[in-house]
Order: structure tokens, then C-alpha cells, then sequence
DNA sequence: GTCTATATTAAGATAGAC
DNA sequence: GTCTATCTTAATATAGAC
């Protein structure tokens, strides 16, 4: 995926300043509706100038997809099977409570994906996810079984997790709108709500 | 917003069939990702055709959008507060994933529209939305005053509800991709799921 | 009401000077 | 490496015949 490996200082700074930018506007335009003009401007060059970093927009994209995908699976992945399975799980759903936070904007490149139908990820999620997810699946059971948790669907209880916390990132503008004058920051009563939510839910 | 009534039989079908085409069309690549062109042949029409009906693309998604607000709120209006605060709740859950298993594209359409910014549902979210949303979360409040629910933070609460719900209807994509194999319709699954969830968490 | 033809602007991408 | 100029295609929208 990354063939073309910059050299110079300055390769190294624009390329970056390119992705950066492109984030921001894919993230919320989605691959369609977003320009190279508007990347372009954001980025602070000439479009022909960004035709010289990338060899075209769909490069781009799959640039910013293909890093995403790693760093988006990294806190399933650290799930510890040795572990305590609520404090495990626990520690997951705060993980990605802290991306959301953090890192919003991935967040809502991977739905613009997902919502126009993953043209770009529909491999890497039947292959890698759902083979990383079915495996945290028998770990989630195991704990089930083991009595350190509820008996529940650990399927369901990954989408949970995924929802209720990419949900702070993907509408982060309503939310805003909605809790204007009462919380200028959501993130505080969103830990203590979802905390309190999977103690309860994950109980034996 | 209905300035134009519709008179004769074949312009109620045509409006209605590129309503359909522009839900279709709108709901997986958002507003600027979407060509008329692609809305015209999902409506069986000729693009001037389709701009007999409606003067603008725009025209065409404010229809869609005016038209969604509302019925997006009605399960949320019909939360009562006279009525039983846990199985208010578990009921409107319901209600909303069941507006997720059969108007998936209007869920996208709604969610689309918010990662862009809400450039045109802004000020309806401002008014009515959060209006609404602060109305009911005095109710929830005095459901758990009164000790039939427990404690927990109402805004947040009525957040989780949207996003585990519409998480079904948004991802579908991933999560049929997940679940292939295993489930082919993951709804009755996901009700089973969310009502222990809601269950667990509303207990007093 | 519906079509073909077309005007007009925007977008992705390239040529070639500096 | 970066720019101006430009090619080409696609997109919104309109004109005008039928």
C-alpha cells in the first residue's frame, strides 16, 4: 500500500498536509461528493500540484482507508482472553469513547464508507473484521461461560459498542445542537452514562 | 413546503416515483454525491423530465428531508408520560428499531445529512428536535424521581437509544458482512439484545 | 407531459513552462 | 516541485419541438 515512499522533507510534509486535508473533506462529504479543488484549497496547493503527490482522488481515498482500517481494529484487537472479562470489555468500550473523542473525523470517513455501501472496504471487512470479530466472539463467550459475565449475544454486544460510541463522533453536530447551553463538552457524561450502561448490562 | 399539489394521476405516481429513485439515490451517496442523473434512470425518466416535476436537485432533497423529520419524531412524541416509564421506553426502542428494519433509507438519508453538517435540517434540529428532546427528558427525569426507572442521565439516554437502533439500519452493509452465515436477518437477534440491554439499565 | 438537443458550469486529470 | 493553461468528461439546468 505504500509503494511510493517519500524522500525529501518536503514530499514528506505536503503528502501529509494532503491527507490531512483530504480527512477533513472526505470525512464529511464522502468519496463522491468531495472535490480535489476543495482538498486542494484546504491543503493549501494547486490542484495539479496535489495531481503531483497522488496519482489521482480514489488514490486518496484509499490512502486514508487503507491506515484507517489498522488503527480502527487496534483496540478490539488488545481484547485480552487472560484478562477479566468486564473489566476487558470495559476497558474496549473507553478505548473507542477515546477515538471517537480524539479522532472524529476517522470515524466518520469509516461511515461515509460503510453508508455508501463499503465499495473500498468490502474486502478488508469480510475478510480481516469478521475474522477478528468472531474471534473476540469465543473470547466474549468463554467469558460467558466462565461466569465472569452476562450470557449475551457477543456479536450484538460488539455493534453495541461500536454504535454507542461512534455515535458521539458521527453526530457529533446534533448532539451538539441538541445539548447547546446544558454540556459544551459530551464526553464526560457519555463515559459515566456508558460506564454505568455495560456495568449493568454485563453483570452476571 | 407542499406549495405545488399534485392534480392529475400520472404526476402523483411520477413525483412519487422519483421521490423513491431520489431516497434511493440521496440516502447512499448524500446530497453532492448523488447526480440527477442517476435519480432520473432509478425513475424510470428522462432527466428534463424528472426537472418538470421538481425545479432543482435541491428541490428535490427538501422534499425528502421536510418529509422525514417528522415522521422520524413520532415515536419519540408518543412516549407518555402518564404511562408506565420502563415499558414507555422499551416500547419506543422498539418502535425505532422497527423504523430501521423497514426504512433503512431513510435512517442513511437522516444520517447523511448530519455527517454533512446538517446544512439543511440545522435549524430544525435547533427548534423542534431539541425542543422535543428536552420536553421528554423532563418526563424521563420524573419517571426516575419517582423511582420506576433508575437514575441515569435522560439526554444520554434517549442518544443511546438512536444509536444502538440505527446502527442496524446505517451499518447494514458491515453488519450483514459480519453476520454472513450466522444470521441472515439480524433484527429478531437485535431486539432479543437490546430489550435485555434497556431492561437491565432501566431497573431501578 | 415528454423528448432531443444544447447551453453552462464544474470536476478530474494532463501538458508544458519555469 | 510548482505553477498557468488547457483538455475532457460529467453535471445541472434550459430551450423548444412534439
Amino acid at each position: 500500500m505504500t509503494e511510493s515512499r517519500p524522500r525529501t522533507r518536503i514530499q514528506k510534509k505536503n503528502r501529509k498536509a494532503i491527507l490531512d486535508a483530504a480527512l477533513e473533506v472526505f470525512s464529511q462529504y464522502g468519496f463522491r461528493g468531495s472535490t480535489l479543488d476543495q482538498i486542494a484549497t484546504a491543503a493549501g496547493l494547486s490542484k495539479p500540484n496535489l495531481l503531483y503527490y497522488f496519482p489521482s482522488k480514489e488514490a486518496i481515498h484509499i490512502e486514508l482507508l487503507s491506515g484507517l482500517m489498522d488503527t480502527w481494529l487496534d483496540p478490539l484487537r488488545a481484547l485480552d482472553p487472560a484478562g477479566n472479562g468486564k473489566a476487558e470489555l470495559l476497558a474496549y468500550m473507553r478505548r473507542k469513547l477515546e477515538m471517537s473523542r480524539d479522532y472524529p473525523r476517522e470515524s466518520r470517513l469509516f461511515a461515509n464508507e460503510i453508508l455508501q455501501g463499503a465499495p473500498r472496504m468490502h474486502d478488508a471487512i469480510k475478510g480481516d473484521l469478521k475474522e477478528l470479530v468472531d474471534r473476540k466472539a469465543a473470547v466474549i463467550q468463554s467469558w460467558s461461560a466462565a461466569g465472569e459475565i452476562a450470557q449475551i449475544n457477543p456479536w450484538h454486544l460488539i455493534f453495541s459498542i461500536w454504535s454507542l460510541t461512534q455515535h458521539y463522533a458521527d453526530f457529533e453536530v446534533q448532539i451538539g445542537l441538541i445539548l447547546e447551553g446544558r454540556e459544551n463538552d459530551p464526553y464526560p457524561e457519555a463515559e459515566r452514562y456508558l460506564e454505568t450502561l455495560f456495568e449493568k448490562l454485563l453483570a452476571p
